[in-house]
Parts: structure tokens; sequence; C-alpha cells
DNA sequence: CCTGTTTTGTGAAATAAGTAACAAAAAACT
DNA sequence: AGTTTTTTGTTACTTATTTCACAAAACAGG
């Protein structure tokens, strides 16, 4: 099992920009398109396909088919992934509104929150009840979740997420949760993400003037 | 200069762990302390610390107060960093909402958009026309800029924060942008980090079997 | 069918990042 | 005052990741 991160995050890259090209009319395509496509030099993308056991031909590149299936199947995109989210606020919404998830094959299936007002058991997206984030989560089976609770809620969230059944979970959360059993977590954290924009403008302009 | 982004992460990560710290009461901390509150050792701690020039005490440790004001510098955290939004869809909204951010002495000092419903000169955010980006950037001697704008509508963006002096952007847009000159572009990509946290949960499945 | 060209696949080399180890400094204790 | 303990700061080591380099395969053109 590979466990590098900005391998597979490449993976998934690579599988956008297929795509892509895919659209353009590509049937076939070589390390240095891929490379170009996503930023990295060739022997990376030959690299990556080695770890992986994906292989083209000598000469002839690789079919942009058969190559977007072999990653849909790595990174476990060959169905729909159901997601359910956990808090409808700022974070919440923004996903429960993305058009954008189900063309990448993720079903935002529920959302679940504390506060009553907000729920809404027919809409398209069912907004739920905490309380009910087992029983769903098991009779659908579903696997991953989103933590985009305030702070202090966010521990008690991947808890109860983890006695559901979920397996893994993105958390918007800007704090370091204690993840038991063997529940994966993926953190983002957006001031984190705006500070180090911030350092890099300014130590860029600090080797500028020297 | 340090480019090591997840050792700027991570300066982030003790500043954060030291205000929890301070807080808390603690006048001076060791870097056992702040490595148990990010999940590092404590050995990573130091040489953060060593690659930037930071020293403490020998059997001392740290003084909270003074390295707090150190990493902020490092961080260019000395002053509230004024931001601006281009984009008031989905993300742009849950970032302006966001509460957060101010106490982290980031200030969103306006929105930009094409759609001219949801300009509001007046509010406590101002929602203007993308025509007045150059004059307000410049005005306010603005440096840093998010994009949540549609995939299509980011590189135009880009190019014109460029153009108005922008210095560095959070780019929420799936795809690569090309940054013209010195500008510095962070990319956080939901769709990707989900599809990581998918295919972890698949490896970590497969794993368990056998 | 042979020769030249292109492009893969991988092992080796280089670079980067993280961990360990330990001397030196400083405080605490006797 | 001297000894012990603690904790830093840095160098050396280890591991991880990226880049290089080149043989082998595949095709193209004569
Ligand atoms: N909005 C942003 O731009 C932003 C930026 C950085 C970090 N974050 C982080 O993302 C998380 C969510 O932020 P937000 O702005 O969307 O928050 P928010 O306050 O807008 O929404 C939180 C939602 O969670 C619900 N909630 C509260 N307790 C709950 C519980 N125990 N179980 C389920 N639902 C519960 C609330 O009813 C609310 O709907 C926070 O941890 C925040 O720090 C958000
Ligand atoms: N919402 C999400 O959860 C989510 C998830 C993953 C990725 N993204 C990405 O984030 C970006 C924003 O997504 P969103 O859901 O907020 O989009 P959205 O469609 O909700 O909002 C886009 C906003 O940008 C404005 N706009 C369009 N063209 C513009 C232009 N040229 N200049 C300025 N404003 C312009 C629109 O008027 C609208 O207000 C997109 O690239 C999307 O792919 C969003």
């Amino acid at each position: 099992m590979i466990t590098n991160k900005s391998c597979i995050i490449r993976l998934s890259r690579y599988k956008n920009a297929l795509y892509r090209l895919r659209a353009l009319g590509f049937v076939k395509v070589f390390s240095d398109n891929l490379a170009d496509a996503i930023g990295v030099l060739p022997s990376q993308v030959r690299k990556d396909f080695s770890l992986f056991g994906i292989s083209g031909n000598k000469r002839g590149g690789y079919q942009v088919d058969s190559l977007i299936e072999k990653l849909n199947t790595i990174l476990g995109k060959e169905q729909t992934q159901e997601v359910i989210i956990a808090g409808l606020g700022n974070i919440g919404n923004a996903l429960m509104k993305y058009k954008g998830f189900e063309k990448e094959g993720l079903k935002i299936s529920a959302c679940f929150d504390i506060d009553s007002t907000k729920y809404s058991r027919d809409s398209d997206i069912p907004v739920l009840p905490l309380e009910e984030m087992k029983e769903f989560v098991r009779a659908k089976r579903i696997k991953i979740g989103v933590i985009a609770v305030p702070d202090i809620a966010a521990q008690s969230v991947l808890d109860m997420m983890t006695a559901c059944g979920i397996k893994g979970v993105l958390n918007f959360a800007p704090l370091r949760l204690r993840a038991s059993g063997d529940i994966v977590v993926n953190n983002v954290n957006l001031e984190l993400e705006l500070e180090n924009v911030i350092y890099f403008v300014n130590a860029q302009e600090k080797t500028k003037v020297s």
C-alpha cells in the first residue's frame, strides 16, 4: 500500500487531466503530456504509474480510456461514493450546494445538524438530526463523512461517526482530532492555508530585496 | 528562505498551540509540550526552531510570549492581513461569513463578483464589481486574494489579481493556474481531498483483509 | 529486414525531510 | 562548591521522495 499522500493527489490530478485530454480528442497520451498538464516531470509520471503497476506501451504511450479506468479503480471511483456532512453551517452549506461533486462521482447523501430549524427531511439532500446518523449510515453503508461543525463539537462528531461505522473523514475544524480505531482523518485548515500564502509572500519579498 | 510547506504549516500549528497553552496559564513551554500538542516529535520542534534561528534556554524551555511573537513575525502576522475574495458563491460566502478569521488576524476587506445582484457597497464587508478591484487593492495595498469563482473564470481572475498587485492567492478552483510573475498560488482542491480520504479508506480495507 | 527514433519502465543517484543522539548549558539539589 | 538532572541546539543518521539515466521495446521509414 502506497501511503505517500502527494503521490495519491497526483493520481487524482492525472485522472482529471485525462478527462480533459479525452474531451479534446486524445486517445493516447505520453508521460510528458500528463507531466505538462499537472506540472511535474515526465519521470515522475512514469514513476507514479510504475508504483501502482500501471504500464503503457513503449513508444505508444498510454491508452487514455484504459488509463482513466485504472486510475479510477485505484482511487476507488468505480461507483459513486456517498458522503454525509455533519454541520450545515457556512462550510456545510457550501459543500451541499456545490454542483461539481456529482460529475466526480461524489454524492452528498445527507446532512446532520443539531439545529432543528435546519431539518428538512424531504429535500433533495435531507437534513436530519444528529441522532439519526447511525441508522442512516448503516442502512446506506456510507463510509465517508465531512466534519463542518464548530471546533468544540468536532471531536464528539468524529467519535459519533466512528461509532456509526464511517471509515474516512474530511475535517474542517482547525484542531487535532483524536482518531480512535482505524478511521482515516484528512484535515483541511483554511486559516493555515492562508497563513501559508502570507508566509511565502513575505518570504519572497524579503529575498527579492536582498 | 525555507520552502518546506509542511514546516511552515507546523509553525502555524505551534503558534496556535501556544495561544491555547498561554490561555491555560503556561509562561514557558518545552519542546515536548509543543510536540505533544501538534503531534510531532520534540526533535522536530527543535529542528524547526533551529531552522528559523529561534532559540530557547537550556533546561528552561521557551518563553511563551516571546515565542509567539517570533512565530508571528515569521508568519507575517504582526499586523492584521487584509484579504479580498473574488466570487461570492458557495465558498466565497462561507469564507466571508466565517467569524474565525478575525481572531487569527485575517480580515476580509471586500468581495468582488460579476453578478450585480450581489453588490452591496455599504455592508460591513462590501461586495463590489470586479472592475473596482484594482482601485480598491491599490488604495488599501492588499496583498492577498482568494479565488472562489467558477473554474473557467479562475485564470482570468488570477491575471486580474496579478495586475492589481496581489502577491499571494488561495485558489479553490480545481485546475492548474498559470501564475505570471512572482505571485504565490496555493491551491485548495476539495474534491481531491475527498478522493484522498476515499483512497486511504479503500487501501486500508484491502490491507486489513490480507 | 535493418536502422534510426521514440518512449517506456526501473534501478541508481540526488535531494529533501524527519529522527536520533549527544555534548553543552543551566538549573536544582546536596 | 560540586554533583545530578533536565532540556536545548546541532550534527549525524535514516527514511522518503524526486530526478536522472539508460536499456529494452515498439514502431516508422527506407
Ligand atoms: N466557514 C469558513 O470559511 C471556515 C474557515 C476555516 C475553518 N472553518 C471551520 O469549519 C468548521 C465549520 O465552520 P462554519 O463556518 O461552517 O461553522 P458554522 O457555525 O457556520 O456552522 C456550524 C454548524 O454546525 C452545527 N452544529 C453545531 N454543533 C453541532 C453538533 N454537535 N453536531 C452537528 N452539528 C452541529 C450548527 O448548528 C451549524 O449549523 C469550524 O470548525 C470552523 O472553525 C470554517
Ligand atoms: N462549493 C464547494 O463546495 C466547492 C467544492 C470544490 C471546489 N469548489 C470550487 O470553488 C470554486 C467556487 O465554487 P462555488 O461553489 O463557490 O461557485 P459558485 O458558482 O457558487 O459561485 C461562483 C461565484 O463567482 C461569481 N463569478 C463568476 N464569474 C466571475 C468572475 N469572472 N469574476 C468574479 N466573480 C465571478 C459568480 O457570480 C458566483 O457568485 C469553483 O471553482 C469550484 O469548482 C467549490
